[in-house]
DNA sequence: TGTTTTATCGCAAACCTTTGCGACAATGTT
DNA sequence: AACATTGTCGCAAAGGTTTGCGATAAAACA
């Protein structure tokens, strides 16, 4: 029914400039008392709210920044995302989510429409099979922070912040050995991925250096139901594992309703230990020893990240989460 | 360090004017076929996009529209959120989604943020403790669509999308009826909340109607924790339940830890049915039985119920998206 | 040749806001 | 009385885009 409400229409109402309005309305000095409550009053009773649009013009300068993501739910990205929006909503920012869709393409064009709504930053999580990244650097050239997360290009020329994958892995298999388990199963996701590339080789660097007497038995599994398969089938077997590490929250999920299935006693039939976010874990009993790689801290540091390039640090920095240990009752 | 392109730069460059480079880039049938490639020539050379802003200013109709969600992470809101940005992504609409906290003044203020970025429209799901709509209201005054997601406001002088709770209640207790259960126990959510209550007078109607004899526990839990709390001690009475009803993934999470700390095998020991979101259920072995309420299906719903009200629509609907019954092996 | 059509393009206003600068009157200073 | 200061405010340009309308020249017609 009836448009917004505009410097112009309350400056028409009231008989005097636009510029008086707009600079009464940010308490400017020159402005006497008396217009100025003038203005505040009307503009209360229209319900005035500055055009974002308007300014982001004049100032070429938009208090939006882009994110875009694989997806949105999931055991990492949301606890991510809430965090990177609560930071970016307390300082005056607003937050552009977009799902590539784990696609290419669709990352592509996501990242088009960043720049036609002219954020002032973007955060990415690359999807799996992103080779080309050329088009994220060309928005630095534009004076556009760019900064990716967790999912990160192998690239050494751009703002990553990840987890710490290695820590994390090293941390898992340090609590494994300090457990005194001798035949461990190591479950890990998507070889393709280099998550899984740097966690196995971490993994087995680990035991090679300081356990090589353990017996290591290594598979992969690219969802939860492979997880579980797997699980189901080497307990098949003669001589069955005594603890399972596993790689990510999917992979946990899948073993322990084999677990379940098999009525596995934790921690005394068998031991468990995840590199998780921390949510799956304490969902069973006893709740599940892991290495936290906190999506929500992650988005804490990225915030900070982007605030000091916003700020015109220019420089390329490689920022890792610390990985802590959490004890449940499964190991 | 370089700006971005714009319609200017590009006539400028190509000794035209900016009207013409504009309609050569939209394929304006009145501009040659010589000059409309060489402006997308030289567009594409220097990555022009348009500016979103002057095109909002401008046409006084952005592309935005907003999402305003208690949390983002969770049971159910990140499933929604996904399957509402994908929608409004598909559809050539971008989606601004803002956490409240379940704070009534961030809410407002989140509002706020909506107005002065000329959203579209507004999807809104309430904080537990917002009391007054009438802000959103105002913006369906000013033409831009609000509509109330799964945590809607009482009056019914608005557009509002939610789950069947009816429905999926009285699904639930069908299923437990036709399991032959005799007690049971009923686990309800914050009793403050009108999905909780709606829940709870659906199951309390059905059995007074169609099955008075059966016998019925009733216990709220705020959090899973407490509902795990209340498990294990209504495990202490002499007289256990042969079933429980989990009004929630919450109240479902807290229950099955404490059904695996009392080592009961379902559903021999004890049937569960919940309503839930479909992720939880299928963690455990055996998968629970469930009735569903998708969030994904929600978002799905919500977006074309926003496309009539774009379109300009303007009578009130109040929609449910079904309720479906997935049965595991947990009844 | 004179007139009309067609193809191609530019002018200028509008959307809303910010901001440097100048205008004007009232007050204060010598 | 002449001048400088101070307090208030308005003008106008700029930011990038869209679009109705008018302009120009070439082509088609009579």
């Amino acid at each position: 029914m009836k448009p917004a409400a505009t410097l112009k229409k309350i400056s028409e109402s009231l008989g005097i400039s636009i510029s008086t309005v707009s600079r009464a309305l940010k308490n400017h000095p020159d402005i006497s008392e008396a217009t100025k409550k003038k203005v505040w009053d009307l503009s209360n009773l229209l319900d005035y709210e500055p055009n974002a649009n308007a300014i982001n013009l004049r100032t070429n300068h938009s208090k939006v920044l882009g994110l875009i993501v694989p997806v949105i739910s999931g055991y990492f990205y949301d606890s991510l995302i809430a965090s990177l929006e609560e930071e970016t909503r307390l300082h005056g920012y607003s937050l552009l989510i977009l799902q590539s869709g784990d696609d290419p393409m669709v990352e592509l064009n996501n990242l088009k429409l960043c720049k036609q709504n002219r954020v002032a930053g973007v955060f990415v999580s690359l999807s799996t099979n992103t080779v080309e990244i050329s088009p994220f650097k060309k928005l630095s050239d534009n004076d556009i922070p760019v900064i990716f997360l967790d999912k990160v290009p192998t690239d050494v020329d751009c703002n990553k912040i990840c987890v710490a994958d290695v820590a994390a892995t090293t941390l898992a298999a340090e609590a494994l050995v300090e457990a005194k388990k001798k035949n461990i199963l190591g479950l890990f996701g998507n070889s393709k991925m280099s998550i899984t590339q740097e966690r196995k080789a971490a993994f087995h660097q680990f035991f090679a250096i300081n356990a090589p007497k353990i017996k290591l038995q290594i598979a992969d599994a690219i969802n939860p139901m492979e997880a579980y398969q797997r699980t189901i089938d080497i307990w098949k077997q003669a001589k069955k594992p005594d603890a399972i590490f596993c790689m990510s929250d999917e992979i946990l999920t899948g073993v322990m309703k084999a677990v379940q299935q098999l009525k596995l006693q934790l921690p005394t039939d068998l031991g468990i230990i995840a590199i998780s976010n921390g949510f799956i874990p304490q969902l069973y009993y006893p709740e599940i020893t892991y290495t936290e790689t906190s999506g929500y801290k992650l988005g804490k540091l990225a915030y900070t990240r982007m605030v000091s390039c916003l700020a015109g640090s220019s420089f390329i920095q490689n920022l890792k989460v610390d990985a802590v240990l959490v004890r449940g009752g499964s190991l």
